[in-house]
DNA sequence: TACACATTGTAGCCGCTGCTACAGAGTGTT
DNA sequence: AACACTCTGTAGCAGCGGCTACAATGTGTA
């Protein structure tokens, strides 16, 4: 029998072989937890540009990627745009329902066609009541996003451009990336624009930066594919 | 009885009046545990200047802070150094041990003389194992330390320097301040360049944008206090 | 194919900030 | 009181990067 997902997902979407049962958040729960769960979770389809929530909204939602890339992004006072993060199918988005405060810090929007399920505070609560080691893997999930927004803090504060553009495609590299005998391949497109959210700075600095790593020998650009020669996946 | 903290602590450190047994994480203890965990806590008082950890050690202590003030700093691979956050009585450092990297990827330094009590990740562990809201607790601290980052990660991203120094006096005086009539008071000395570490800026600019908050009537110089007007504390 | 639109590349100007250097003020110690 | 030291304030120069403007190229769609 087909999963769930796959029949609301349709054929455009590249789902993620990660269904809920088997994700590793979810591995101590009982066969019965998990149907229960499976059900309850609110599976939604969402198009490109769509978007899971809006910064300042009451942040009781989080979400599991199913299929698709969801970015994190922001708005400083002053207007400028600065994207936070980029997650792909089998992350989460949202965790910051957990936090006191209450509201989303960031807007969580689609970058492609994607499906999620979402799952409610007081739903992931009780999950961590009733099976302490889904609440330990959380804590280490959260531990691995505290340590990843570190190093951004310190990316932001590197003040050449040159440096922190790399520093931001590494990451993305690492992410996201694909191994290839050439290198670390970035698989999807992203315009100077999109770089100059990630890293701070402006589109006309982007390519500038950009022009001076391609020479520097530190970036290959295949038509649209990204190449970092120098990298390994770890 | 007097509590085994004091007792370590000596006259000169000004003690955090929240014991093991009362802080907020371990609230829905048994005494019993309590009692262990207290008498299992390594107790350490640390002088000014001394380090819990350094960037790149083992990641495998916690420290709940009882008295002191500690701050994280990053040094970045040219060398810089970046100041991420000052920790007082009552917060914890270390929460990255949860991680599954296994390094710090800070320092943690002693600003004043301190008195810490150390938690090793297995006796962690096996505490949220036996205690599941001791788990949600500590995802909610996790959370909101999140929050903050992902805060800081938008400060940084300003451009200008006054701004960015603004914001990161606005955190310190959030965290640490007084309220009083004139406004929030920070009370311990920041000198210009532990200013720069905080905001990744040069010692210079920062005394060039303190002096341009002055002038805007955002600060307030009392000798070494330091009174932001427009701010109340939440 | 033709057209509209998004994306990338180049150039020039200007302001902010990093950097060095030095002077003055404040603090603590012998 | 004298000294050493740290911290703050000021000045000037140079360079990076933000900004605007425009051209060139790429991409998708009618």
């Amino acid at each position: 029998m087909a999963c769930l997902c796959e029949q609301i997902a349709g054929d455009d979407i590249e789902l993620s072989p990660i269904c809920i049962g088997s994700h590793w958040i979810f591995q101590s729960l009982d066969p019965a937890d998990i149907k229960a769960l499976s059900h309850e979770a609110l599976r939604k389809k969402s198009i490109k540009g769509e978007s899971l929530f809006l910064q300042g909204d009451s942040a009781d939602e989080m979400f599991l990627i199913k299929g698709g890339r969801i970015k994190l992004s922001k708005v400083l006072e002053d207007g400028t745009e600065l994207m936070l993060d980029i997650r792909k199918a089998g992350d989460f988005v949202g965790e910051n329902m957990f936090s006191e405060e209450g509201l989303y810090p960031v807007s969580a929007v689609c970058l492609e066609d994607t499906l999620t399920c979402g799952f409610s505070r007081s739903q992931f609560e009780e999950l961590v009541l009733q099976h302490p080691k889904v609440g330990l893997q959380i804590i280490k999930t959260l531990s691995e996003r505290i340590s990843s927004l570190t190093d951004r803090v310190g990316s932001l504060a590197v003040a050449n451009i040159e440096d922190r553009l790399y520093r931001v495609l590494k990451n993305v590299a690492k992410e996201h990336g694909a191994q290839s005998p050439q290198g670390v391949v970035i698989q999807f497109p992203l315009t100077h624009e999109d770089l100059g959210f990630l890293t701070g700075a402006h589109r006309v600095s982007i390519t500038r930066a950009m022009k001076a790593l391609k020479e520097a020998g530190k970036i290959i650009l295949e038509g649209r594919r990204l190449i970092l020669p120098t990298l390994k996946i770890a």
